[in-house]
DNA sequence: AATGTACTCAAGCATATGTTTGAGTACATT
DNA sequence: AATGTACTCAAACATATGCTTGAGTACATT
């Protein structure tokens, strides 16, 4: 007799309330942000009563906290697992390839990936106050990819390197919020990552007038 | 007896009014965007009595697209302006630091100048809809810019130039909205465009395998 | 079968929000 | 001085919003 084979269908029932709310919260924050979000059209978009969100998550706050605390996680994993896969012999391209793909693959599949990928960058402009548990994932992604970056732009200190990865950053969540990354969904990831990835690496390498 | 020169005190203070008005909706505006915007916060911050907002602007949404498209207004002209002062001779630096240099501006000064950049970058992210009186001023920059980049960079299509710029639009936008650009507001106008104005330039280039 | 548990639901509550109203004031025009 | 105009203001209004309540249901445990 193991309990955790046991299927209570009540609580199979109230998961799935939980999940449909996660997932109204998430799509409505990523295309209105925080301020614009209300509790009935969450509701309404998961066939939930009103009463639900104060029952399986205490407030509307908390709920849109939970959305945005999973997309973030489900963003750092998967962009920490990018970085990871890089050889130390990587290429500037491929650091940049790296660094865009986790975008490049949301905006080409649309649907609940963008939307994570939207939660997360208009989180970069609203930064929510007293979350620190993801903190050390924050700090491995960009040690990770001035890690990887450096030994490809010897000439540059690592704190310019930190600033030309948080500009890169910002550029792709610029393209997951703004109507142009609207007009890239209709492209493949393939035609996506061409047009992309060698505007990131030039902002990775920069270009002073010494060069010339 | 000139009308012009008339100064009706009534019409005066209704300036005064509209203009506290507008620039409180500014400030708001840039802070929360569109949709934490409300109507008492303004008229609170502007010294002005709610009827205030329906009897000179008509309501809070026409007084939010008038403080808007004013801004828009300002951030263009100043765009148009610095653009055209390019020589035909400009370098690839001097094009991206045209480029650049309202948004670092607007940054080492802060205040008003700043909140017309934020809300600028937050209509890029939310566009109004039924908008077409600055589409000309909009084209007439991005226009300009193409220009002054083609001599630059013989190797690379129009339209991948249109690309790019609206790339690095999107970056320095993304500087105005973050964190990022709170911490870059601590340094000089000729720091943030030392340390902008490469990442800028090197967006604009690209970089591709090919190169080396 | 009896009790307890996990969840759902319609209705209601208090507050916040955008807008309107009608009176009132200060100035300009005649 | 009398009338009209431009503006301000406190109050009220209707709706939207987040949240709670108390009853009700379906399942699990004993």
């Amino acid at each position: 007799m193991i309990p955790a084979e046991k299927t209570d269908l009540r609580r199979e029932a109230g998961q799935r309330t939980r999940d449909g709310l996660r997932t109204a919260a998430l799509e409505l924050l990523s295309q209105r942000g925080q301020e614009g979000v209300t509790l009935r059209e969450i509701t309404d978009r998961a066939g939930a009563n009103v009463a639900a969100v104060s029952y399986h998550f205490g407030s509307l706050k908390k709920l849109c906290d939970t959305a945005i605390e999973h997309a973030l996680e489900r963003y750092l994993d998967d962009k920490i697992l990018e970085l990871d896969s890089l050889a130390s012999t990587a290429t500037l391209h491929d650091v940049a390839a790296a660094f865009a793909r986790p975008m490049v693959r949301a905006l080409a599949a649309g649907g609940q990936d963008l939307d994570v990928m939207r939660t997360v960058a208009r989180v970069g402009i609203d930064p929510p106050q007293g979350w620190h548990r993801l903190d050390g994932k924050f700090e491995q992604s960009r040690r990770g990819v001035v890690r990887v970056l450096a030994p490809n732009l010897p000439g540059v200190g690592e704190e310019e390197l930190h600033f030309r990865t948080r500009c890169a950053a910002g550029l792709l969540n610029w393209l997951a919020l703004a109507p142009i990354g609207t007009e890239l969904a209709a492209l493949s990831a393939e035609q996506i990552e061409r047009l992309l990835v060698p505007v990131v690496a030039g902002a990775f390498r920069g270009d002073t007038p010494a060069d010339h």
